[in-house]
DNA sequence: CTGAAAGCGCTTACAG
DNA sequence: CTGAAAGCGCTTACAG
């Protein structure tokens, strides 16, 4: 016991009532008198009395704790959605635990079913790249609120929060076309990505949508969309002899390896060949020339979802009322010199 | 309660033993008879019991929750700390609540007083910025463990953990000292900068040591070491009469600035100007010429950290045989083409 | 080696 | 409008 710690009973002890009114009193319980409880409250507040958290939530079986599980809190845009999330967490009165599942599926297991023995009140997850296997993830839907945000799984039946991932990449591709290009390469993932397919469907849609030609040989997959890659691809497709002219790489990192790349060989960007990112990285105006990309607002995909889960945590008595829905967050294209041309 | 919970009580039921020999079986009470446990361990195993962390806690005065409080978590540096301490955290079995200050001196007060009402074990911090006001952090050492990191105040009798800023500061300027380099502006902050200071240290005692005349002319202070003021201060450098030949800004992103300053001028680096910046960001590989900078490791940062801590925490009876020590975690210099001369 | 009992600090039906 | 009492799930002196 820390020393000088307030209690009920000391309160209780000083006003000469009950622990069961002093208690009422200060939540404001109906039944009790107005003087009564100004004159608590007034006790309370010089005394320091602070609630026993831990004898509150042991006794109501809630501990206002979000856990909160990302596969890399060292990526930037991840940073931003858990800022949103921390911001909001505390206009609401919740904490927040964070948990890195470093993109491991067994992890990511382990921590939610510590995070769920810990006692949190709901869950907030991103899952980890290849999450094929969901069988682990299925049981928690029907134990405690648990919503996805940024990867999700629309096989997990529960809230999802994106970005608008598939129009975000339809209106770079068209953005691209706008501009006079007429072959338009691809980098993205392998598969399994959510993500990475939804982009893709947007690129396909924007090439269906304005007649051109779709070409497998500018469609590149890659495992890991890193730096090294956009490197690499950007040279596969320099070897081509049809030569793309503007290169969309579903990632700012796969594209700022596709610049340095045209950079080396000074290939003009964006009259040669133009680059669309996405993400709106830091990086993405460190490079030259800068990248234009999709600005993915993690601030507010943050702020939503933990909304969307202390809501479905507080009602969860009509937990089968809540629609499970799947809300996209829009994003914007930020138009800089890697595709923008005077002409 | 939720559904299908096993307690305690249910073990004892279903085996015919009191609550406190289950209790004492699942703690490996050296008092109880082997089979006992045994037979007491496989029950709970395939009634899956989870203790109850609430009552737990509760009935110990103990939470295993640890609080951090960082002023951005989306700086890249304080996420691969804050990736350390949850890592190491998750080891040492305790749970890691974040909050983030945002160089608020009156939202870092709250945060520490909301966490400590929440019950946490320890708290781990990097301070604001301007900490001029230290009047609010001082009771708090008294009350439980608290530990720093990065952003310190020698101020606070506390152990503090940090980077050997001075030393590190002072093996860039030497460096560029030895690459030939003999006027070396430098790039800080105006004041109250715990590591702006040191940085600053170290620099001088580099030009000292070499015998290099100190130029208040080319020591530049700046309100927020950003980007834009790395450009701002570059055009001021550039505007000497007798310019530096290299620059050492106590940030990358200075650093970055002055790079893309330099660039648009057209002024050779490093052969013109050398630049060295401080922290070893993302960006520093993404600007041409590369950035020789310092490499902080914020991993080793925040395991050490939570590591003290949990020290701290576990051993308070003896308190006052714990020493408040100063811990420098060792930096290295990464040179890169922004220094490199191949002469 | 095992058990009965008290208690951690709070809330909440139940009574009056 | 207020109080006495039970109970949340656990641990731990105290007894035997």
């Amino acid at each position: 016991m820390k020393k000088g710690v307030t209690t009920l009973k000391m309160l209780a002890q000083h006003l000469n009532l009950s622990v069961s009114t002093v208690s009422r009193a200060l939540n404001d319980h109906p039944d009790i008198n107005e003087n009564t409880k100004t004159k608590v409250k007034q006790l309370a507040k010089s005394m320091n009395y602070t609630p026993n958290i831990f004898a509150k939530g042991f006794r109501k079986h809630k501990s206002n704790i979000i856990g909160v599980i990302v596969p890399n809190i060292t990526h930037y845009f991840t940073a931003t959605i858990v800022r949103g999330i921390l911001e909001q967490a505390s206009i609401q009165g919740y904490r927040v635990i964070i948990s890195e599942s470093d993109n491991d599926v067994i992890k990511q297991n382990e921590m939610l079913h510590t995070m769920i023995q810990f006692g949190v009140d709901g869950i907030l997850a991103s899952l980890t790249k290849m999450t094929r296997d969901i069988d682990n993830i299925l049981p928690i839907v029907d134990t405690l609120p648990l919503i996805l945000f940024d990867k999700v799984s629309d096989k997990i039946p529960c809230t999802q929060i994106t970005i608008n991932d598939e129009e975000a990449a339809f209106n770079a591709v068209e953005h691209l076309i706008n501009i006079g290009k007429k072959r338009i390469a691809i980098i993205k993932e392998r598969e399994f990505s959510y993500t990475s397919e939804k982009r893709y469907a947007g690129y396909l849609r924007a090439l269906k949508e304005h007649n051109i030609e779709i070409d497998e040989k500018i469609i590149l997959s890659v495992d890991d969309i890193s730096l090294m890659q956009g490197k690499r691809m950007a040279n596969i497709l320099l070897s081509i002899k049809k030569r793309p002219d503007a290169i969309f790489a579903i990632t700012d990192t796969a594209a700022i390896g596709v610049i340095q790349t045209l950079n080396k060989f000074n290939i003009e960007i964006p009259e040669e060949i133009a680059v669309v990112g996405f993400s709106n990285s830091k990086h993405s105006t460190i490079i030259e020339p800068k990248l234009t990309t999709v600005n993915q607002p993690g601030n507010a995909i943050g702020k939503t979802a933990i909304k969307y889960l202390i809501n479905e945590i507080e009602n969860d008595n009509e937990a089968d009322l809540i629609m499970k829905k799947t809300v996209e967050i829009k994003t914007e294209l930020i138009v800089r010199a890697s595709t923008f041309k005077a002409s």
